[in-house]
DNA sequence: ACCTAAAAAAATAAAAATTATTATTTACTA
DNA sequence: TAGTAAATAATAATTTTTATTTTTTTAGGT
């Protein structure tokens, strides 16, 4: 929250109700939502916002690196408060969507630098399986 | 070509002039085109096929395990002759998409299964950065 | 605190990608 | 080779995202 307001002024963009409500959408909801999702979970306390809008702030927020796009195959992107690169492991049965915070997936990209000789920059990886809950059933 | 005819056989799917033309698109352009580029080749030699038949054939050759589909966080999705599991390098220049074949990030799964206790069946690794040829740039 | 200029929001339209529908044509079985 | 089920073409509809335009709001300077 207080950082929002922060990167906001250091990238002289104007704080305004509406950023402040995607973004706090976004760091109350870990299921990785995607705009329209986050447009749903607005709309009962902010009726008047814009789908429009939430795209744009989404759009603003991924640009001052404030939170990451991720794509898991769907149709859509979703959008992670979690700005930092780290793998997501996705429940096909479910469809939830995990955080996996492991440092190691990062040596990766060093690994591949010299297999291709690429200077790499980001890595998106993704793990698709069933999850313990739905195993059980 | 003949694995073609077979797997359409085996799944009682007919073959047709369409489809063995979207499969040899993709079995000649290792550069991962979407439906919309595959389209586009086709159309010289082929301008009376429809787009929606492209998106038809791509997606039944998908469910039979014949090509993959993959996702490079771009806003449509692009299709892999090779069916089996690897990870892709995409030029962030030059938007060229390569394949990696290295069997040894196959193993990657076995630790996020044991990490997070999820049965993982597919995985779907992407690294971006700049190749070698517009690093010279 | 008030005015103003620039930025952002809302509403809407447009664009892009994909899927669904329906009538016609084609591939394959018997 | 005739019949039937499946596939194609053409088109419409849907879905997701972006662009446009008008109105409203923010934030800095008085």
């Amino acid at each position: 929250m207080e950082t929002l307001i922060k990167v906001l002024k250091g990238g002289s963009c104007k704080i305004t109700p509406q950023r402040i409500a995607v973004y706090n959408v976004l760091q109350d909801n870990f299921d990785h939502p995607n705009a329209e999702a986050i447009y749903n979970k607005l709309a009962p306390t902010y009726p008047t916002i814009s789908l429009a809008t939430v795209y744009k702030s989404l759009e603003l927020f991924a640009e001052l690196g404030l939170i990451q796009v991720i794509n898991i195959g769907e149709n859509s992107f979703r959008y992670d408060y979690n700005a930092k690169s780290h793998p997501h492991v996705v429940c096909t049965k479910c469809h939830k969507v995990e955080d996996l915070e492991d440092e190691s997936f990062m040596e990766l990209s060093s690994a591949v630098e010299e297999m291709k000789h690429y200077k790499i920059t980001k890595q998106q990886l993704c793990f698709y399986g069933v999850c313990p809950e739905c195993t059980d059933m």
